[in-house]
DNA sequence: GTCCAGGTCGCGC
DNA sequence: GCGCGACATGGA
């Protein structure tokens, strides 16, 4: 059976940007299909029927609005709970609700390379739930993207659900699959180093005490105040607090890495060492839009 | 074989 | 509060 779902939505959207500057959709249970300019998405259903869905948008000719659409393959009928939850699943992964409207108009003062952002460039993708985006965030610590990409799928081969029709395709694992394993057979399973610990702690606290989870996407609370919560998990510091802010749709924080570090001193000609206090102040100025304007810096930028 | 990665922790000062 | 070595793993 199949179901297709329209999703409408009038801000500007540039869906296809979104997927090509965004490493995201490169990590399972996504897959990015550029020849389709999409992606699609392993994904368990509330019925229990694990689908793929596959996202993309119908009226990419006619920027800057997006028509977004998702396809559905399934075995069995959806209901009405399936059908929300897909919808709103996809509303969260693409940001639909988000309002970029003040970072826009910050754009189109300073002018230059920023100024044709607004036909609806800025939305990252992420994930459905805030589990699987923390969990991805600490296996880019410390390691290459192309061990990033290797932990992950080990993990989604490991404890992810298989899809109904292709057994080697599975979803991210839930907190509580994790769990089922002791921590010593899960380091056996899947080859995470010294994250593994982290991981493990992490869903162990995501399968207690969810609802402290769901609390930091509240958006009254101070970016500094969740920043502090962050920085109080095993394996986040600063560079995954601000990532994961981001993720948390907040963008106040500059995740500072080496690929941070290397482009500033390379566009602004620090010298080195670099005084990351000075690097982080060039942004200063975008006030809670640091993340977006860093981001947006290094795609733009084409060194000589 | 050797080095080290989109960092973080825990220690000693 | 700040500097520094250790940390697991596999790709480069």
């Amino acid at each position: 059976m199949r179901t297709q779902i329209a999703i409408n939505h009038t801000k500007p959207y540039d869906f296809s940007h979104m997927l090509r500057v965004h490493g995201w959709a490169a990590l399972h249970p996504f897959s990015y299909l550029p020849d389709l300019d999409a992606f699609s998405r392993i994904e368990q259903l509330p019925c229990g029927q694990v689908v793929e869905m596959v996202v993309s948008d119908a009226a990419r000719s006619r920027l800057p609005h997006a028509e977004i659409q998702v396809q559905v393959a399934h075995p069995a009928r959806l209901d009405r709970t399936d059908r929300s939850y897909l919808i709103s699943s996809v509303r969260h992964m693409l940001r639909l609700d988000e309002d970029l409207a003040p970072f826009y108009v910050l754009c189109r003062e300073k002018g230059g390379v920023w100024k044709n952002l607004d036909a609806g460039q800025g939305f990252l993708l992420r994930s459905p739930t805030l589990f699987e985006d923390m969990v991805k965030v600490i296996l880019t610590t410390n390691i290459q993207w192309s061990g990033t990409k290797r932990m992950v799928r080990e993990l989604v081969q490991q404890y992810g659900e298989p899809l109904w029709r292709d057994a080697a395709r599975k979803t991210f694992p839930t907190p509580a699959a994790l769990m089922r394993d002791t921590l010593d057979v899960f380091q056996r399973k899947v080859h995470l180093g010294y994250r593994a610990a982290y991981v493990y702690q992490l869903a162990a606290e995501f399968a207690e005490k969810p609802e402290k989870f769901l609390a930091l996407a509240d958006p009254s609370i101070p970016a500094g105040d969740l920043i502090k919560q962050l920085l109080a998990i095993k394996g986040i510091g600063n560079y995954a607090a601000a990532s994961i802010l981001m993720l948390l749709g907040r963008y106040e924080y500059i995740p500072v890495d080496t690929v941070f570090r290397d482009f500033v001193r390379q566009k602004y000609q620090l010298e080195l060492p670099i005084n990351q206090q000075a690097a982080v102040n060039l942004y200063q100025e975008w006030g809670h839009w640091k993340y977006l304007a860093y981001w947006f810096d290094m795609y733009t930028w084409e060194p000589s």
